[in-house]
DNA sequence: GATGTTGTAACTATTGACATTACAACACGG
DNA sequence: CCGTGTTGTAATGTCAATAGTTACAACATC
């Protein structure tokens, strides 16, 4: 029934990496520890993002940074990138018989439906930017209006 | 990634009930035999359709038959009935590090466009009714505008 | 060249969906 | 009221996918 913790995983690592952005070198395994998973389960989608272009990693030296501005960057950008396999959110049963005139039509009848529902989902998600997560985060972390440039 | 096969499943199913109307009677067998599945996985399938109040199952004589309107029953209504194991559609992963400013914060900053991205799925299928489905499939099947007590 | 990190393969563990078998409970026709 | 066919449901098996883990070569920087 669930999407992929890759996705929630992969918000949460661009999340620290522009929170510690000048402050700590953010490797994998920096990542990894305020994830909570193994680090190289961080590797993993840290290379999926660097594939959809989303972000610069630096192997040997160490760390990751951001590669794109953050206001052009969705979280349906991100959700593609580490999650979606396969492209369709539904499952169709696989082999209708197609000698029943349901089992024949039935996919004729529903794809529509389906992909109005996925469609909806992925423009929500769509509508909000990475900038918007930072700002956020800021906002919670120094109600006062403060960045976190002025701790 | 994807969403359970039973919804697919039960959709069909549903579509199977109603045009099969009168004509056959619509055991677990049957639609089993259209669906291309196991007799069991749509007993049960039944089940969670009975207990959402949408069909009638007729136990040791066979067969089943809507219990609603099917112009009020959403695609929305069958998906619960059958898929909604935990009600989140979206996979956070478990232990965010409570001693880092992200991991504290992560679930108050995303799980607002989480709900609304799984929100805008579930308003679309509401959005389509059974009666809908069943006139499409009709149309399908007979282009030349009769309905199945036609043929 | 030493050190620390990434990139990636290989393997394991775990989970969940679905298939399958089995059988008691049930309804109805004869 | 018994035989037949069906449902309801438990128990078990199979399979695929996610994620955890180990391991190590490739790489960058000092």
């Amino acid at each position: 029934m669930k999407i992929t913790s890759r996705f929630t995983v992969a918000v949460h690592t661009l999340l620290a990496i522009h929170r510690f952005e000048g402050k700590s070198k953010t490797t994998s395994e920096f990542i990894a520890k305020s994830v909570n998973v193994n680090p190289v389960v961080i590797r993993r989608i840290l290379q999926m993002l660097k594939n959809a272009g989303i972000v610069e990693v630096k192997a040997g030296s160490g760390g990751a940074e951001l590669s794109k501005d953050p206001s052009s960057v969705t979280l349906y950008d991100v959700f593609k990138a580490v999650d979606s396999l396969e492209g369709e959110l539904f499952h169709f049963h696989e082999n209708p018989n197609s000698d029943c005139p349901v089992g024949k039509n039935v996919h004729k009848v529903l794809d529509e439906y389906l992909e109005n529902a996925q469609k909806a989902m992925e423009n929500e998600l769509k509508k909000t930017t990475l900038s918007e997560l930072f700002q956020k985060l800021s906002g919670i972390e120094f109600p006062g209006g403060k960045t976190s440039k002025n701790i």
